[in-house]
DNA sequence: ATCGAATAGGTTACCGGTAACGCAATGCAT
DNA sequence: ATGCATTGCGTTACCGGTAACCTATTCGAT
């Protein structure tokens, strides 16, 4: 049908800008919905477009003005976890939405890994730039600051962000969760968590837990953080090191819901009654916690809602709206039945 | 330290050669390790280059060449899932560790949201894009022949691709099992399956499974494909459907481990006794698969292997290096203690 | 009728690299 | 000593848009 040969040379601009008769900088302006035009130029560039099945040329376009870039970089700490997955989701759909495009990055926890990425990705000159955690070399705080670039850090709350922060109140989760294991009568309690080397928001969390804990009458017992990433192994095997440690425990904190569930499978597996013998808590909300036989007591947490809020506030700030600095994305504990 | 202002002028190519004494030309061939430059002015472009702390432009790179870009598109059918986040990471560090950096889309089966997007996508002048399915609008095909652009279709086993094919035998895994349940005694069995409104490679399974069915003499009593997404709540309330339409089943095959282990939850809330009442089995040998009670009779799946032969094919196939068309990943029936 | 502002559109220069080409100096075989 | 290939490096043009600036027309208000 068309007249495609091998590879066909791009249409421009200015092919464009002929056919309808009038200059570049008019086609280009008709294109990108400036002003300065008439209805009847309008119409006769888009037809121009049309006939010539112009594509335009964003790499062109971005390094010709570099307001045009489109690109935002989004770094997230692994793309394996359905929570983290669930948030990149959520930013993509929104950025895209929004007619942004997102390359994507993780950095497994390790700063320099970040940095490598950061400095890779700014060289794309990107309009903005979204990063998890707060765990940020020296020279990633110079660059950011130096490129003058839009950034949001997400995941955490973080109360003196470099840019904006759209995150979770991890310390508050862990603190609620404390409280509620002690009124449901846990005293001697565990902790399980996982990547000790590069530990994650979960820490966080744990320091909320223990000052529950010592406020309201419980202890904890023991605590062990794996080496290995959070996940169903993780729980399992964490449990079995805690439980063999201190045969006194009557609950269990997790890091996160899959390694949670490993423990349940774990206490299931030895007999343990859960909530009677021993209590049970994840965090994440994750879909797996509602199917179980026994629903996993958690922390509920709005992932979809924290990304969308995260890319919306990075476009607003790109486009030079107000933006809140600070915002708390919403948690909420969901009690089950295994505490 | 730094003299830093608000916004950093950045340093150009130009001014690094200024400072090392050659022309821009000749800095750019050191910095690209073209050839054509003495040991010594290497040494003193890359001193310059530290110096002034010189970060290049890929924007103007790419724009310039047109073989310099160094952006893949990578367009799965959702984020969320963890057998595709698996796949993306492994593609991500891949194509990271080649020099290569990672645009993301999902597409959510729906192939005209697949063609939006690489529309968009295309504007940049990607090096390649890696695709997933076989299902592409004829517009799709027709920009990936005009563009002459490298694309590696991933996920399923395609003998025809539109260039590079790396995935699953999806038929063969459907087969497979089914001549295993039917070895195991099943004969009445069911299909449950999600995304009945745009499905996916889930369904090729069923096919291969059905063909076994019939040749080795099981019967499929029933099957449901509900609209939502797999995951545990679909696998959960299929299972209740086809229970409560058949209930002489002896065995039920689920698109995925997630919607089989929200069966296997759902039996074991009906007191049905796994695998002597019913028998169960999944998909992917996903990690939730390992630690439970009953460990899941699965097909597991390489997705890492996938993500990164995908990955390399593409990165060969851009350098003009021999790659082979059809690359096929391995999957392996695992039997557990549910069949 | 006159004037200033608003509107429609063109011209020029430039973004920061890379390809293509050219030329001098060097090395090596005859 | 001569001829020729190789190496090292510079010059020029160009990629395809956009910003900044400028001109000509139109229009309403005084």
């Amino acid at each position: 049908m068309s007249d495609s040969k091998k590879k066909k040379d791009n249409v421009t601009l200015a092919q464009v800008a002929e056919l309808a008769g009038v200059s570049k900088m008019t086609a280009s302006r008709v294109l990108r919905k400036a002003s300065g035009f008439s209805q009847n130029t309008h119409d006769r560039v888009m037809r121009a477009v049309e006939e010539l099945g112009y594509v335009p040329n964003r790499l062109a376009a971005a390094f010709g003005s570099d307001k045009a870039s489109t690109l935002i970089g989004v770094c997230v700490p692994r793309l394996t976890s359905g929570m983290f997955g669930s948030v990149l989701d959520s930013i993509d759909h929104t950025l895209s939405r929004l007619g942004y495009q997102t390359i994507i990055g993780s950095h497994e926890q390790v700063p320099e890994t970040e940095e490598a990425w950061l400095t890779t990705i700014l060289s794309w000159r990107p309009a903005g730039v979204i990063l998890s955690g707060r765990t940020h070399t020296p020279t990633v705080l110079e660059m950011l600051r130096d490129q003058a670039i839009p950034v949001v850090e997400i995941w955490n709350l973080n109360t003196s962000p470099i840019d904006i922060s759209v995150g979770f109140n991890h310390f508050d989760c862990g603190h609620e969760m404390g409280r509620y294991m002690v009124s449901r009568g846990c005293r001697n309690v565990a902790f399980v968590g996982a990547e000790a080397n590069t530990p994650g928001m979960g820490m966080v969390r744990f320091d909320g837990f223990m000052e529950a804990l010592e406020a309201s009458g419980g202890h904890l017992a023991t605590r062990e953080v794996l080496i290995d990433r959070p996940g169903f192994y993780a729980g399992y095997y964490g449990t079995e090191t805690v439980l063999s440690r201190r045969g006194d425990l009557d609950g269990i904190y997790y890091q996160e819901d899959n390694m949670a569930v490993g423990g349940l499978f774990y206490c299931q597996s030895k007999g343990l009654s859960v909530p009677d013998d021993i209590s049970i808590a994840g965090w994440g909300g994750m879909e797996v916690a509602s199917v179980l036989p026994k629903r996993l007591t958690t922390t509920s947490v709005a992932t979809q809602a924290l990304g969308k809020t995260a890319a919306e506030a990075l476009i607003a700030r790109i486009r030079g709206e107000p933006v809140q600095d600070v915002i708390v994305a919403p948690t909420r504990l969901v009690p089950g039945s295994t505490v």
